[in-house]
RNA sequence: GGGCGCGUAGCUCAGCGGGAGAGCACUCGGUUUACACCCGAGCGGUCGUAGGUUCGAUCCCUACCGCGCCCA
C-alpha cells in the first residue's frame, strides 16, 4: 500500500513464464488456508462438493473443463465474501480396482482366490497408497482452489459408516430388499451390473429360426442367441393368433434336450414379428423371465457364472456362450431343424460398460433398493422449483430418469468396495443387518458381497461432511449450493445423491444443478482413444499455462452444450493473457494508480466512458454468472479488456498521460489503475495465476484470491461521453480506412484539416484523432488533395488531407461506391416498410420512429456521397 | 421403434419476431515509445429445404432432409 506506484514495475518481468510461477503460487494459496472456510465462520457459506473422481484416474480433458466450471464458481463466491467451500475427493471405483488389482495378480501368476478375500483388499490398499489418486495432483497443476484439509474417499473408515448406517436405515424401513431377479449379468468380471452400467450397442449377429416339435404340430421360432434354447422352458404365442389357436395346451420336444415344453398363450407376444411364435427362456431373458412368471414356468439357468454352458446334461457343457451358439446351430443343422438364416442381423445388444463384453440377462440372487418412493421425493423436488436444474431443458431428462427408475441393484460379487452390513446365521435361516460398531451374534457370516460404488457416491454431499454425525461442518455446509456436472451423469450420481440427499437429510444435496456438455475435438468430434484425438491437459498446460486452457475453457461453456476445445483455441486463450500482461505492464510504466483518488471535475470523455463500461461489464458479468452462461461471461470480458480497454482507452489514455497536463495525467493514472484493478478481480476467478501475479504488482495487495469482488459503482452512466467515444471510434475507423484505401502506410505522417468536430461536440478528441490516426497540423503549404465526410451523431465531420498530390482516385472512388450502394439499401428497405401502410398501422410506434430516423440518415448520406463522387476528378 | 437436441461466414459457436455477430482461419499494409502471442484495414453468409402464421420470420408453427445424443 505504501509502496510508490512508480517503482512497481520493477517487480513485473516483461514476459509472462506460467510455468516457473504457477506452483509457487498454488501453494502459497494452500498454505495461508485461503481455501479452508471455517464451519464457524458468519459469512454466508457457498458449497460444491467435486462429483468424486475414481481413484484410478488421471486428469482427463473432461475433468479440467468440469473443474474449471467448479472452480471459477467458487472463487467467485469467496471473493464476494462467502465462506466458500469447494470439497474434493474421490470414489474408491469397486470394479475398476477390483478388475485391475486382480489383473496384476493373474500376470504375478496368482489369483485372489487364492490370496483370500482378506489379503486381497490389503493389496488393493497398497495399490491405492502407491498408484491411487494421481488426479489429485494434477488438480493442483489446474489451479483447483479445494479444500485439501477437508479431503475424503469413500472408502475412509467416516465414509463407510455413513454407508453402513444408510443401509440399515433403508432396510429398516423396507427399502432395500434382497430377492431372486433377472439382472445384468457380466461373465468377465462375474459380477451384476446396475442397468445404467449396462451400455447398448448395435452389432451384426445373426437371427436363426428353428422348428421345434414334429409336422403338424411344430412351431418355428427365432433367436440371435440360439445357445439358450437349452434353456427354453416354453413356447409362447398370442392369445388371438389363429395359426397356433390350437396347439395352445399342447407340447412339443425341445431338440437336443428330450425336454418336453408347453405352448402357452400370452398376450404381450407381438404377432407381426416373425413367425409370432416366440422361445420362452426365463432364467436368462427379461422378457421371459415375466412370461415364465405368469405362467409358473420352470426357470432353468444354463450357464454359470462365467457365461459357460452347465448343467444342462448335453454336449455343450463346458463351451463358452459363443462356441456354444455355433456349436448348438450346426447340431440343428444335422437335425434339419433349422429353417432360415439371417446374417448379418443388426441388433442392439448390451454391453458392460466396464469390461465391454455382451451381458448376459440371468437369474441371481441380489440386493435391491426399492426406489419409487426416493424417485417420487427427487422428481418432487424439482418439480417444486427447491432445485433448480441448469439448462432448463434438461429437465425432461431427468424426469424420464427419475419416473421410470427400476429398483436398484446394489450387490456385486467383488470384494473391493463396502460389504453388505447383513449376517446370517449358521444355518441360513436368519439374518441381520447391522449398523456400524453393532456386533452379530458369535458364528453368523457377513454376506460375500459388497455395495455398488454408486451406493456411496449417493450419500457424498453429506457424508464427505461427516453424517451421520452432526457436526458444525454439516451444519453449515449441507446443502450444497450447486452440483456441477455432465448432463451424462443425470442418472448416475445426480438421482441418487438426490434420492439419498432427501431420504437421509430430509433436504436436497444441492440448490442447483448445472449441467454441462462434453469436451469435443476442434471439429466437434467426440474424443476417443480409437480415434485418436484424445489430448491430454496437462500438456496444454505445460505449454500455454493453466490460465490459458481454463479461459478456452469458459470461452466455450454453453449451458448443457457441447464443449470443442483445440490447441490453436489455448493458444489464442494464451495470447489473450499475454495482451493483459504488456496491458498491466504499460499502465504500471506509466504510473498507474487503482489506491488514487480519482477527481470526477478532470474526467475526460475518455474517462467516462471507460468506467461506464467497465461498471456495465460488472452488472453483465454478475448476470451472467447466475444463469451459468460462462461463454458469455468470458466473451464480455475478453471483448472488454482487448477492444475495448487496450484498443481505445490504452491509445487514449497515451495522449492524456502526454499531454503536459500534469493534473489530468494524474487522474489517467488513477482511472487506469481503477480499471485494470476491476477487469484483474473480474478474471481471477478464470485466469487466477496471471491475475494473482499482475494484480499483487499493481496494488501491492496480499492476494486476489482473498480479495473483493467488484460491486457495481453507484455512478451514473454518461451518455453524452460514450456517444463521443462512439463518434470518434467512427471517426477515427474512416479515417484509418481512407488511408488503408489510399495506401499510406500506417506510419507515415500527412497533414489534414479537420472541420465539424465543434457541431458534433468532439472538438475535446482532436488531438487524439491526430495522434491515432497520424495527422499533422497544416502548415503554410497546406493543400487538401484528398477529402472525406463522416457522418457522426450530431453532425458531418470533414477532413481533408494533403497527400502531395499522389491520390488515388480509383480506389477513393471504389470505396465511395460501396458506401452508396449500402447505403442505397439501406434507403430502399426502409423505404418500402414505410410505404407498407399495414407497417405503420401494426407496428409499433418506436420501431417506426426508428425506420424513419434510418430513413433520413441513408438519404443523407445518399446525397453527400452523391456530390462527392460527383466532384471526383476524371 | 420412442424421446430430446442441433443444422447461421472456411472452422467452432453466439443471436432467436423489427438494421446478420464473435473468436480462429484467410487477404493486404505495418521497425506507431505495453504487446509481432502484436497493430491497422479488408474479404467472407439466399441463417438446412419446402410450406404456413404475421404488417414483418434466421427467430414462431408444420412437414421433410441431414447430424448427434438418450431410451427401448
Amino acid at each position: 500500500m505504501s509502496e510508490n506506484p512508480a517503482t512497481r514495475h520493477s517487480t513485473l518481468p516483461s514476459t509472462w513464464q506460467p510455468g516457473e510461477v504457477e506452483a509457487e503460487l498454488y501453494e502459497r494459496w494452500v498454505e495461508r488456508g485461503y481455501f479452508s472456510p471455517s464451519a464457524d465462520s458468519p459469512a454466508e457459506p457457498f458449497t460444491i462438493v467435486i462429483p468424486p473422481p475414481n481413484v484410478t484416474g488421471n486428469l482427463h480433458i473432461g475433468h479440467a473443463f468440469e473443474h474449471t466450471l467448479m472452480d471459477v464458481l467458487t472463487r467467485r463466491e469467496r471473493m464476494r465474501g462467502k465462506a466458500a467451500l469447494w470439497l474434493p475427493g474421490m470414489d474408491h471405483a469397486s470394479i475398476a480396482v477390483h478388475a485391475l488389482v486382480e489383473r496384476q495378480l493373474v500376470e504375478e501368476g496368482t489369483s485372489r482366490r487364492e490370496l483370500g478375500r482378506e489379503r486381497f483388499v490389503e493389496r488393493v490398499w497398497e495399490w491405492k497408497r502407491n498408484y491411487g489418486g494421481q488426479i489429485l495432483a494434477q488438480m493442483r497443476r489446474l489451479g483447483d482452489g479445494v479444500d485439501w484439509s477437508r479431503e475424503r474417499f469413500t472408502m475412509d473408515d467416516g465414509l463407510s459408516d455413513a454407508v453402513s448406517t444408510m443401509f440399515k436405515r433403508l432396510h429398516d424401513d423396507g427399502l432395500i430388499y434382497r430377492a431372486e431377479r433377472m439382472v445384468n449379468w457380466s461373465p468377465v468380471l462375474r459380477s451384476v451390473l446396475s442397468d445404467a452400467e449396462v451400455e447398448y450397442k448395435e452389432v451384426e449377429g445373426e437371427l436363426v429360426s428353428m422348428r421345434y416339435g414334429e409336422g403338424e404340430n411344430s412351431v418355428v421360432v427365432a433367436t440371435t442367441r440360439v445357445e439358450t434354447m437349452l434353456g427354453d422352458t416354453a413356447v409362447a404365442v398370442h392369445p388371438d393368433d389363429e395359426r397356433y389357436a390350437h396347439l395352445v395346451g399342447t407340447e412339443v420336444e425341445l431338440p437336443l434336450t428330450g425336454r418336453r415344453i408347453p405352448i402357452v398363450a400370452d398376450s404381450h407376444v407381438d404377432p407381426e414379428f416373425g413367425t409370432g411364435a416366440v422361445k420362452v427362456t426365463p432364467a436368462h431373458d427379461p422378457n421371459d423371465f415375466e412370461i415364465g412368471r405368469r405362467h409358473e414356468l420352470p426357470m432353468r439357468t444354463i450357464m454359470d457364472e462365467t457365461g459357460h454352458i452347465a448343467e444342462t446334461g448335453t454336449e455343450f457343457d463346458g463351451m463358452d456362450r459363443f462356441e456354444a451358439r455355433l456349436a448348438v446351430r450346426e447340431k440343428l443343422r444335422e437335425q434339419g431343424r433349422i429353417v432360415a438364416e439371417k446374417r448379418p442381423y443388426l441388433h442392439s445388444v448390451g454391453h458392460s460398460e466396464r469390461s465391454k463384453e455382451p451381458i448376459e440377462p440371468r437369474l441371481s440372487l441380489q440386493w435391491f433398493v426399492k426406489v419409487e418412493p426416493l424417485a417420487k421425493a427427487a422428481g418432487d423436488a424439482v418439480r417444486s422449483g427447491q432445485v433448480a436444474i441448469n439448462p432448463p431443458e434438461m429437465e425432461k431428462r431427468y424426469f424420464d430418469w427419475v419416473d421410470n427408475m427400476h429398483d436398484w441393484c446394489i450387490s456385486r460379487q467383488l470384494w473391493w468396495g463396502h460389504r453388505i452390513p447383513v449376517w446370517y446365521s449358521p444355518d441360513g435361516s436368519e439374518q441381520v443387518c447391522l449398523g456400524p460398531g453393532e456386533q452379530p451374534p458369535p458364528g453368523w457370516a457377513q454376506d460375500e458381497d459388497v455395495l455398488d460404488t454408486w451406493f456411496s457416491s449417493g450419500l457424498w454431499p453429506f457424508s464427505t461432511l461427516s453424517w451421520p454425525q452432526d457436526t458444525a461442518d454439516l451444519r453449515k455446509f449441507y446443502p450444497t449450493s450447486v452440483l456441477v456436472t455432465g448432463y451424462d451423469l443425470v442418472f448416475f450420481w445426480v438421482i441418487r445423491m438426490m434420492m439419498f440427499g432427501i431420504y437421509a437429510m430430509k433436504q436436497p444435496p444441492f440448490r442447483a444443478i448445472a449441467f454441462h456438455g462434453m469436451v469435443r475435438d476442434g471439429n466437434g468430434k467426440k474424443m476417443s482413444k480409437s480415434a485418436g484425438n484424445v489430448v491430454d491437459p496437462l500438456a496444454w498446460i505445460d505449454e500455454y499455462g493453466a490460465d490459458a486452457l481454463r479461459f478456452t475453457y469458459l470461452r466455450g461453456a454453453n449451458p448443457g452444450v457441447d464443449v470443442p476445445i483445440s490447441e490453436e483455441w489455448v493458444a489464442a486463450s494464451r495470447n489473450f493473457g499475454t495482451k493483459l500482461w504488456n496491458a498491466t505492464r504499460f499502465a504500471m510504466l506509466n504510473g498507474a494508480d487503482p489506491q488514487a483518488e480519482i477527481d470526477t471535475a478532470l474526467l475526460t470523455d475518455a474517462d467516462r466512458w471507460i468506467l461506464d463500461a467497465c461498471r456495465e461489464l460488472v452488472a453483465s458479468v454478475d448476470a451472467n454468472y447466475a444463469e451459468y452462461e460462462f461463454a458469455k461471461v468470458s466473451d464480455a470480458l475478453y471483448r472488454f479488456a482487448w477492444d475495448e480497454f487496450c484498443d481505445w482507452y490504452v491509445e487514449l489514455a497515451k495522449v492524456s498521460l502526454n499531454s503536459g497536463d500534469e493534473a489530468r495525467a494524474a487522474n489517467t493514472r488513477a482511472v487506469l489503475g481503477s480499471v485494470l484493478d476491476t477487469l484483474l478481480r473480474l478474471l481471477h476467478p478464470v485466469m487466477p495465476f496471471l491475475t494473482e501475479t499482475l494484480w499483487t504488482a499493481l496494488t501491492g495487495g496480499e492476494s486476489l484470491v482473498i480479495a473483493d469482488w467488484p460491486t457495481v459503482r453507484e455512478q451514473p452512466v454518461d451518455q453524452q461521453a460514450r456517444t463521443r467515444i462512439e463518434d470518434f471510434k467512427k471517426l477515427v475507423t474512416e479515417i484509418r480506412r481512407f488511408r488503408s484505401d489510399q495506401g499510406l502506410k500506417p506510419g507515415q505522417r500527412v497533414a489534414a484539416r479537420l472541420s465539424g468536430l465543434d457541431s458534433a461536440g468532439v472538438e475535446g478528441l482532436l488531438p487524439a484523432v491526430r495522434t491515432l490516426v497520424r495527422l499533422n497540423e497544416p502548415g503554410q503549404e497546406f493543400s487538401a488533395s484528398a477529402a472525406l465526410e463522416v457522418g457522426l451523431t450530431g453532425a458531418v465531420a470533414g477532413v481533408e488531407l494533403d497527400l502531395s498530390g499522389a491520390v488515388d482516385v480509383a480506389a477513393e472512388r471504389k470505396r465511395l461506391e460501396k458506401d452508396l450502394s449500402v447505403a442505397e439499401k439501406e434507403h430502399k428497405g426502409c423505404e418500402a416498410k414505410l410505404g407498407n401502410e399495414k407497417f405503420v398501422a401494426n407496428a409499433p410506434e418506436d420501431v417506426v420512429a426508428k425506420v424513419r430516423t434510418r430513413l433520413e440518415a441513408a438519404a443523407a448520406d445518399i446525397e453527400r456521397i452523391t456530390a462527392r463522387l460527383a466532384g471526383l476528378p476524371e
